[in-house]
DNA sequence: GAAAATGTTATCAT
DNA sequence: TATGATAACATTTT
């Protein structure tokens, strides 16, 4: 369900509701009671990355749907639990299933980093390579997925921006020359918004270069397959034409 | 039907 | 204290 792109396009189709108020709520989340909600205008419908802020007067709930969430506008999901639910004035609903919910309880400025979200017109590239200078030694397929960093990446993204730019993502940040880190930096919102365009479109995996693919289509041979870093993700990359800088 | 996956966080051990 | 390994969560697809 997550990456970026599709938290912008839920953010994108929720517009709407921002200044209606909630006239009921429901939900198995334990974070809050959904009764609290009832009432109150929607402030803010926001999206940082992955997460899915939504900001009421007396609270700001964090929405993150992790690997399975989901969420249904409009519409729900027979035979499931809603996770949270919302029924607006309008009569309009926002249903969320199989995610993480959470409220804020300090101010949203504070927690949250607004350069360091790739698909915002906030983000900030020079903020991104000043904090990968900080730490030279990391992997490559690490910095990607640092949310602290590149708020959005995740592992499709991952792999699709290093072969794009060719780069192995065994490559530690710091023995790459600055202008392969600041391309880096740019293909990683390059690509986000390719991938927003192509999920609109249905077309996303379709277009996958390297991500779950098996051959290399720059140099027709076999990708190679691992699981690297901190979080062991999969990495699919082409030893011939990605370089390992190191 | 098992296994794996677009992800994070809590908990326990070192 | 800080870091690291492991489990936990929950749904859909292969």
């Amino acid at each position: 369900m997550p990456e970026g792109p599709t938290l912008f396009i839920l953010q994108e189709e929720t517009t709407r509701f921002v200044g209606q108020h909630i006239v009921s709520a429901e939900g198995n989340t334990t974070a809050i009671d959904p009764r609290e909600l009832v009432g109150q205008p929607i402030l803010s419908l926001q999206a940082w990355g992955k997460h899915f802020i939504i900001e009421l007067p007396t609270m700001a709930l964090r929405i993150h749907f992790l690997l399975f969430g989901s969420y249904q506008i409009d519409a729900h999901k027979e035979g499931r639990f809603k996770r949270l639910g919302l029924n607006m004035e309008d009569g309009g609903e926002l249903n969320f299933y199989a995610c993480s919910v959470k409220e804020i309880d300090a101010d949203l400025d504070a927690v949250y980093d607004w350069s360091a979200n790739v698909m915002s017109d906030t983000w900030n590239p020079a903020n991104a390579l000043k904090k990968m200078r900080a730490s030279p030694d990391t992997l490559v397929c690490d910095a990607l997925l640092d949310q602290d960093i590149f708020a959005g990446v995740g592992n499709i993204i991952k792999n699709e921006v290093l072969f794009r730019i060719r780069v192995h993502p065994l490559s530690t940040v710091g023995a790459l020359s600055a202008p392969k880190l600041r391309q880096m930096v740019a293909e990683a919102r390059t690509y986000s918004f390719d991938f927003l365009r192509w999920k609109k479109l249905f077309v996303l995996k379709a277009n996958w270069l390297a991500h779950a693919k098996t051959i290399c289509p720059r140099c027709n041979i076999p990708f190679s397959k691992g699981k690297f870093g901190k979080t062991q993700r999969r990495a699919f990359f082409c030893e011939n034409c990605q370089k390992r800088y190191h």
